[in-house]
DNA sequence: CCTTAATCCTGGAAGC
DNA sequence: TGCTTCCAGGATTAAG
C-alpha cells in the first residue's frame, strides 16, 4: 500500500499546498448526487418525440446502432436511474425502445431548449445528440469515452442486461440489504462499498465522505460490520447522498447537471480532496492511501472505529 | 475467496 | 517557454 505521510517528500505538491488552489485540481466523476442532478435537469424533454438522432462517434454505442433503436420516433416517456445508470424509455408500458446512459469519469447529457447554445457546440467530444420535436436536443459528451450508450429492445431487457448486476440503490438501501451484501466479502469496507453489485451509485468521494461522517476505517473489514453498525451505515449513506442531491451535487471541476448547472456539494467534502489538510473535527492532518486500488484519504484519528485486528 | 495491474482515454499538472 | 511524462479514475478483465 502506498502511503503519503503527511510533510513527506513524497507527498503530491497538490495536496501539500493545502487551500482553495490545491482542492480544484482534482477532478470528480458522477457518482449518485451527480447522475440524479442529470436525471431532474433532463424532465423538459418528458412527453418530447424523438425528431433525430445524431450519431457521430458510433463505438459509444453498445447494441443496435441504427437511429430507431437510439430512439428515434420514439416519445420519450421515462427517465430513470439506477445507481449512476440512467434509462431513458421511448414508449409506455415497458414497450417501447430503450436507452441507458452511463457517464462514466468525464460524461455529460444535457438538455438544451430549442435555440439555447453551450460551450461545446462544436467540440469533437459530442458523440449523441437527440433532436426532439419542439427543436430541443439531448446531448451525450464524454471526452475520455469511459461512459457509453447502450440500445435495447424495451426496458426489461436493459434492466435484465445491465441493472440486474446492480446492488440496491445507494439513495434507497436498507440496512438489511447492505448487511446481506457486506457480510458477503472479506474486502476491505471501501473496496465493497465501491462495488457496484455491493450497492449502487457510491464512487470515490462519497465512500470517503461516508467513512469519515460514521469514523469508520476504509481498510475496515467489510464482513465483521454488525447488523446495526450497517444499519447506520445505510442510513448516514442515503442522508449524504440526499444532502449532495440538494446541493445540486459536487462540482470539483466541470461536472454540470442536466440544465448545464455547476452542483454546490463540493464545499462540503469533509476529506475528498483534502489529502495533506487538517481534518475538520480534530485538526489532525489527513492522510492519503491506496485502498481497493482506489487514492483513498482518511482522518487516522478520527477513523479508528472497529479496526482490523484490534488495532483501534 | 482475495489482491494487484492492465486496459480503455484525455487534459491538466508536474518535471526537466 | 515547450516538450515529455505522469496521473486520475469506473468498470471490466486477466493474472497472481
Amino acid at each position: 500500500m502506498k502511503v503519503y505521510a503527511p510533510g513527506v517528500k513524497n507527498l503530491p505538491r497538490r495536496i501539500e499546498r493545502g487551500g482553495d488552489e490545491g482542492r480544484r485540481r482534482i477532478r470528480a466523476m458522477p457518482e449518485l448526487p451527480e447522475v440524479e442532478s442529470v436525471r431532474r435537469g433532463l424532465w423538459p424533454a418528458l412527453g418530447q418525440r424523438v425528431r433525430s438522432v445524431a450519431l457521430r462517434r458510433p463505438d459509444v454505442v453498445e447494441g443496435e446502432r441504427s437511429a430507431e433503436a437510439l430512439l428515434r420516433g420514439c416519445r420519450i416517456t421515462a427517465l430513470r436511474r439506477h445507481g449512476k445508470e440512467l434509462m431513458l424509455c421511448g414508449g409506455d408500458d415497458d414497450q417501447g425502445r430503450c436507452v441507458c446512459v452511463h457517464l462514466g469519469m468525464t460524461g455529460s447529457l444535457r438538455y438544451l431548449a430549442a435555440g439555447e447554445r453551450d460551450a461545446h457546440d462544436a467540440d469533437g467530444h459530442l458523440h449523441v445528440e437527440w433532436t426532439l420535436d419542439d427543436g430541443s436536443r439531448l446531448r451525450f459528451r464524454d471526452p475520455r469515452r469511459f461512459g457509453g450508450v447502450w440500445t435495447f429492445a424495451n426496458p426489461p431487457a436493459a434492466r435484465c442486461a445491465r441493472w440486474d448486476r446492480l446492488g440496491p440503490d445507494a439513495l434507497v438501501v436498507t440496512g438489511e440489504a447492505l448487511h446481506q451484501a457486506l457480510r458477503a466479502t472479506s474486502r476491505a469496507l471501501k473496496a465493497a462499498l465501491l462495488d457496484q453489485r455491493v450497492v449502487a451509485g457510491l464512487g470515490n468521494i462519497y465512500v470517503d465522505e461516508l467513512l469519515f461522517l460514521c469514523g469508520w476505517s476504509p481498510s475496515k473489514v467489510a464482513r465483521t460490520l454488525k447488523a446495526a453498525e450497517v444499519d447506520e451505515l445505510a442510513a448516514r449513506m442515503r442522508e449524504l447522498l440526499t444532502r449532495a442531491i440538494e446541493a445540486g451535487g459536487s462540482t470539483v471541476r466541470d461536472y454540470v447537471d442536466g440544465r448545464g448547472q455547476a452542483g454546490g456539494y463540493q464545499d462540503q467534502h469533509q476529506v475528498y480532496g483534502r489529502g495533506g489538510r487538517p481534518c475538520v473535527r480534530c485538526g489532525g492532518l489527513l492522510r492519503v492511501t491506496t485502498v481497493g486500488g482506489r487514492t483513498t484519504v482518511h482522518c487516522p484519528a478520527c477513523q479508528v472505529r472497529r479496526r482490523p485486528m484490534g488495532t483501534g
